[in-house]
DNA sequence: TTCCTCCCTGTACTTTGGTACAATTGTTTT
DNA sequence: AAAACAATTGTACCAAAGTACAGGGAGGAA
């Protein structure tokens, strides 16, 4: 048996929500959520007017609060930059507040079942800017053919550090960094530091 | 009712997969699902020692037989790559094959209710790649404070051009690209070209 | 042992990048 | 009209990047 409960500053807005969840529970703020009692299986955090830069900082407290719950946060403005925030502070799920009471069963079911729920549009561009990431990693004629060393000069200078800065990270000298550069740029046929950047953005320098 | 299909080409691996939908059907091949009768609600791929390659395709085999059928690929030996690889075709769910009965009934609802499922690593760095990607969208007022003429250099810039070129692309002089440049990194707070090239692929110079 | 690669460093020099100070011209805003 | 901004260029200087030439130590392979 699910237990729902919503954290809305608009609770007049949430008629459709309370059709899905004839039996879940509607409080207005952190504190009240916090005095909740019971196995709640899921929270529902509608800021409708909050600013988006709140939503995530609410988030946070509720999942400190609750540190194994599932969150889905409604919005009634939805965009994809509001869902990525959302869901890069660990909410699992993000729709309309306006969705039928079907839909939102639906994503609750989901939710609960530990899957991610976000609208197909923006799960195609998660996916598709996750392809771009991932896929490219198996090729790679480059970076391969670099000694360690050489590959972590490599992988500094991609995040902009300069020959100065390579040097205090890998604690040797910035003759050094230089040397291993020359290196690099021989074997990958390139010409300067801007152009490794290039070529390891093209290459799937992720993390 | 859900009605579970699961094209295998190792039937005797799928003991778990068997206890968990007893009422579901095992087929080896193509053609044996294409001959499915009845409302299929999910089909499972199970794809033991296919090279990861033939993966995607026989996804794209199964979509077109059945366009708005819900895919999950099974693994025997599951990695990110397989899974962005089967995900980027359409699958919507991916898990080991070996996985708890209890475990593949949660994936199927997740699925069949419209959700994703992908394990909890993948997802972390799923998101964390798309908030890269996403995330410095709103703290923009970047490239948008630039006049059209240092646009133009800050997109020369990206591409890796050098001053002298830079200023023969634009038919001006070396110093008045200096100037340009100068007065970009200004506006955008950053210090030299380099940082100026993670500033554009951090902000969605892409597509 | 000898050869080779990797890693490290030095001096010196050239080229490129970036900043300071300054000025001209044309357009737009107030 | 005056002020503000955009685009352009100049001289000069300093900092950073890159190259040339040269050498030493550690470790594996022939």
């Amino acid at each position: 048996m699910n237990t729902h409960i919503c954290l809305s500053d608009r609770p007049e807005h949430l008629n459709r929500w309370r059709q899905a969840f004839p039996t879940g529970t509607v409080v207005a703020t952190l504190s009240a959520l916090s005095r909740t009692t019971g196995a709640t299986t899921l929270v529902w955090l509608h800021a409708e007017n909050l600013p988006q830069a709140h939503i995530d900082e609410t988030l946070l407290e509720v999942r400190e609060l609750f540190p194994d719950i599932r969150i889905v946060v409604l919005s009634s403005t939805p965009s994809q930059k509001e869902a990525l925030l959302a869901l890069n502070v660990g909410a699992s799920g993000y729709c309309h507040a306006q969705s039928t009471p079907q839909m939102l069963q639906q994503v609750a079911t989901v939710v609960s079942n530990g899957g991610l729920w976000i609208g197909p549009q923006l799960m195609t561009r998660v996916m598709a800017a996750a392809g771009r990431i991932f896929a490219p990693e198996p090729d790679h004629p480059g970076l391969k053919q670099l000694t360690p060393r050489e590959n972590e000069v490599a992988l500094a200078v991609g995040r902009g550090a300069s020959n100065r800065e390579v040097a205090e990270q890998l604690d040797i000298t910035e003759r050094t960094v230089k040397a291993h550069l020359g290196a690099i740029f021989e074997k990958l046929g390139i010409r300067d530091r801007l152009q490794l950047m290039l070529f390891l953005s093209r290459s799937g320098s992720s993390s």
